[in-house]
RNA sequence: GUCCCCAUCGUCUAGCGGUUAGGACACUGCCCUUUCACGGCGGUAACCGGGGUUCAAGUCCCCGUGGGGACACCA
């Protein structure tokens, strides 16, 4: 059998961390296998698509690096296509007009609901309609109902739940076509995925309901169905399923706050499925080792502080060149020039340890390429004593003298500070870190120094003495 | 309400009849230390309940309970 997956999301919104699990695992399922991924737009919703959420899921696919072979297709671009089906089923009398108005719909479901029954449609029209309102000069509305078997049950050969059986007489005849004559979710998916040789559907558990409808629509058209897989559901900390409710869902605000795509992934991959013990997985691991045997039947819930691990290790990890280029939009974000000072990937060595995300890391290095306007007020307070003119001047003196603006000579020039003030390196170091950096974290103070340089770090002490013997004048 | 699905530390999970129930995040103790971090070594913490099946059940079955999902002219 030929394999190929697909991700079918809906145009109505970002593509949210739920859908860019499920778009994951498809992904790496065809990828594994090396076949197929496809990329589908459902915008069979007139209403409630939108040419923006369009654009927003091709950024969120892009910037997650979840390539698909062939062009995305777009539903309402097989209006025809539908149509065609649409009528094939209304003519071997496997679907049916139904002119129920949505008053006695409304009121119908309201009726069961009281009665503690499951609302469905009462069939009304099922036999009533056929020839005498097949003519369209007809003007009244009308919908077109799939014929459902009322006996029997519905098998699905679930790839990670097992098998599922539903009954018919759990469900209604329900809608393909709308009044308008535009054709609804579950006619369209199983036609599409018909005719583009979808092999596996990857999706969402709040499907499984609809797949009994499907297959049953597939078997009136004499066609097999695909094999499913349906992944649980992503919930929030308060045990419902993840919305607005619970902060950042959009994929794109993850690349906002400043996470790494990679980081973002891996998170994603361990939630409903794991390898063993193994926590962190590359790119390629992931497609090596993914398997659907390997996806969890529970719903998980997201937790922001394990995702913010994974991005702080991939920070420590990756390469310079990788975070440099992951970088850049924050670097534009928060409006920092890089052009003058060190070497970006420089910045990163030195400061990657203590960054648990890209804005952080960006925020935290601008001493490196711009001078701060004060000091940081508890740091001054806590750093900045009676002594620390003296301290400081010191520092200058020997630092000025040092030949060559390196680690090991600067870090030789303070030691001597010490040894000469007879102090400990504990009094000496935090005055200056404060001096050079207006803050009281940084790398070691002979990277700090080195990568600030010898001009800036030298006007900049001096600066802290000014303020330093303002302060205690 | 009806139907479907699910159930191991607070969270993500390993486990696929016999384990001192393992790992990771978070929390926490100690060490390292010029700051902040990183790192290293420890610690607290779980099989939802009740019945079966079996020599043996976290693992299999049933019933409860709890949670999630579905029940649209949305997808």
């Amino acid at each position: 059998m030929t394999i190929k997956t697909r991700f079918a999301p809906s145009p109505t919104g970002y593509l949210h961390i739920g859908g860019a699990r499920t778009a994951l695992f498809s992904w790496l399922y065809a990828r594994k296998m090396q076949s197929k991924f496809i990329l589908r737009i459902e915008d069979t919703d007139r209403e409630r698509s939108t040419q923006a959420s369009v654009d927003a899921i091709f950024e969120g696919m892009d910037w997650l690096q979840l390539n698909y072979d062939e062009k995305p297709v777009y539903q309402t671009q097989r209006f025809d296509r539908y149509a065609e089906i649409i009528q094939q089923l209304l003519d071997e009398g496997k679907a049916y007009r139904c002119y129920c108005s949505k008053q006695r719909l409304d009121d119908l479901r309201e009726q069961q609901m009281r009665d503690k029954q499951k609302p469905r449609y009462d069939q009304k029209c099922r036999s009533s309609d056929t020839h005498q309102h097949n003519d369209d000069s007809n003007k009244q509305d009308y919908v077109i109902r799939f014929r459902n078997p009322k006996e029997g049950v519905v098998e699905i050969d679930d790839l990670v739940r097992g098998t599922i059986t539903i009954a018919n007489s759990e469900l209604d005849d329900l809608i393909i076509a709308r009044s308008d004559g535009t054709p609804t979710y579950n006619l369209t998916v199983i036609v599409d995925d018909l005719d583009m040789g979808i092999s596996h559907v990857i999706r969402g558990d709040d499907h499984i309901n609809n797949t009994p409808r499907q297959i049953n629509i597939m078997q009136a058209l004499g066609k097999t169905p695909p094999k499913y897989a349906h992944v649980p559901m992503i919930l929030g900390a308060d045990g419902k399923r993840l919305s607005k409710r619970h902060g950042a869902v959009g994929v794109m605000q993850y690349r906002d706050e400043g996470y790494l795509p990679h980081a973002l992934l891996n998170y994603l991959v361990r939630l409903g499925w794991s390898h063993g013990d193994q926590e962190v997985f590359s790119r390629q691991e992931m497609i090596d080792l993914f398997s659907l045997e390997g996806v969890n039947k529970s719903p998980s819930t997201f937790s922001p502080d394990k995702l913010l691990w994974l991005n702080q290790h991939y920070l420590k990890t990756l390469p310079l060149d990788e975070i440099a280029a992951e970088m850049q939009w924050h670097i534009k974000a928060q409006q920092l020039d890089i052009s003058q000072g060190p070497a970006l990937t420089e910045v990163i060595k030195a400061q990657r340890e203590r960054a648990k995300t890209l804005v952080d890391l960006v925020a935290n290095s601008r001493y490196f390429y711009e001078d701060f306007a004060e000091f940081n007020f508890n740091a001054a307070k806590k750093h900045f004593k009676t002594a620390t003119p003296a301290i400081l001047q010191a520092l200058h003196d020997a630092l000025a003298d040092v030949s060559e603006w390196q680690e090991s000579t600067l870090h030789a020039a303070i030691m001597q500070v010490c040894e000469t003030m007879d102090l400990k390196l504990g009094k000496v170091g935090p005055p200056l870190r404060v001096a050079i950096t207006g803050t009281a974290m940084s790398p070691s103070l002979d990277v700090t120094l080195k990568l600030v340089g010898r001009e800036r770090s030298l006007a900049r002490i001096l600066t802290a003495i000014a303020f330093n013997q303002a302060k205690y004048a």
